[in-house]
DNA sequence: GCCAACGTTGGC
DNA sequence: GCCAACGTTGGC
C-alpha cells in the first residue's frame, strides 16, 4: 500500500465538499507525471493527504482514500467542460482518473509553513517551491508522522 | 494581484 | 532535438 498527497485549490474542490460527496471520481488532471501516478501507482485501498492550494493557509486539510484504480476520465470527452482534450478518443483515453472517498478532516489543518518547519518532513515533495505536481507520492514515514504527530 | 517556476507547444 | 514563446500553477 502507498500513500500520497492530492492537491486542490481549495474553492475549487475542497475537504468538505468531498465530505458532502463522500466520493469523488479525482478528474481533470492534465499532467503527465501525475496522471503515470494514478495510472500505475494509485491503487484501491491506498491513503491520500487532502492539500489545499490558493487557500489560507496552504496545507493538508484531511485524508481521503483511493476506492477504484484508476479508470478514463470522462471530462476529456466532454466539450463543455474545461478539461475537454479533442485530441482523446474513448478507445485510447489519453487521460485517467482514481476515485476517492472522504476518510476524515484535520481539526485544524495543518499549514504548509508548519510542513516546511519540521525536520520530520525533510524531503517531502510539497516542501519544494515551485512543486506543481497535483498528485504526489508520500513516504509511509512521513505520512504516519503528519497522522500521529501533527494531525488533531 | 504579482510573478517565479514550471510544463508544453511548435518553429526551425 | 533544441529552445523560445506561451500558458498555468501556486506561494506570497
Amino acid at each position: 500500500m502507498r500513500y500520497w498527497l492530492l492537491k486542490s485549490e481549495g474553492d475549487c474542490y475542497s475537504i468538505d465538499d468531498l465530505h458532502r460527496d463522500k466520493q469523488t471520481a479525482w478528474t481533470g488532471i492534465r499532467n503527465y507525471q501525475a496522471r503515470n501516478f494514478m495510472r500505475d501507482d494509485m491503487k484501491k485501498g491506498d491513503l491520500a493527504l487532502f492539500y489545499h492550494s490558493n487557500s489560507n493557509p496552504n496545507g493538508i486539510y484531511g485524508i481521503a482514500k483511493v476506492v477504484a484504480n484508476a479508470h478514463a476520465d470522462e471530462t476529456q470527452f466532454d466539450k463543455k467542460d474545461d478539461h475537454y482534450d479533442p485530441t482523446s478518443t474513448k478507445a485510447d483515453p489519453r487521460w485517467v482518473c482514481v476515485d476517492v472517498a472522504f476518510v476524515k478532516k484535520f481539526k485544524e489543518p495543518i499549514s504548509l509553513t508548519a510542513i516546511k518547519h519540521d525536520p520530520h518532513l525533510e524531503g517531502m515533495m510539497v516542501r519544494q517551491t515551485g512543486s506543481r505536481l497535483s498528485v504526489q507520492p508520500v513516504s509511509e514515514t512521513h505520512f504516519n508522522y503528519i497522522v500521529q504527530h501533527m494531525s488533531k
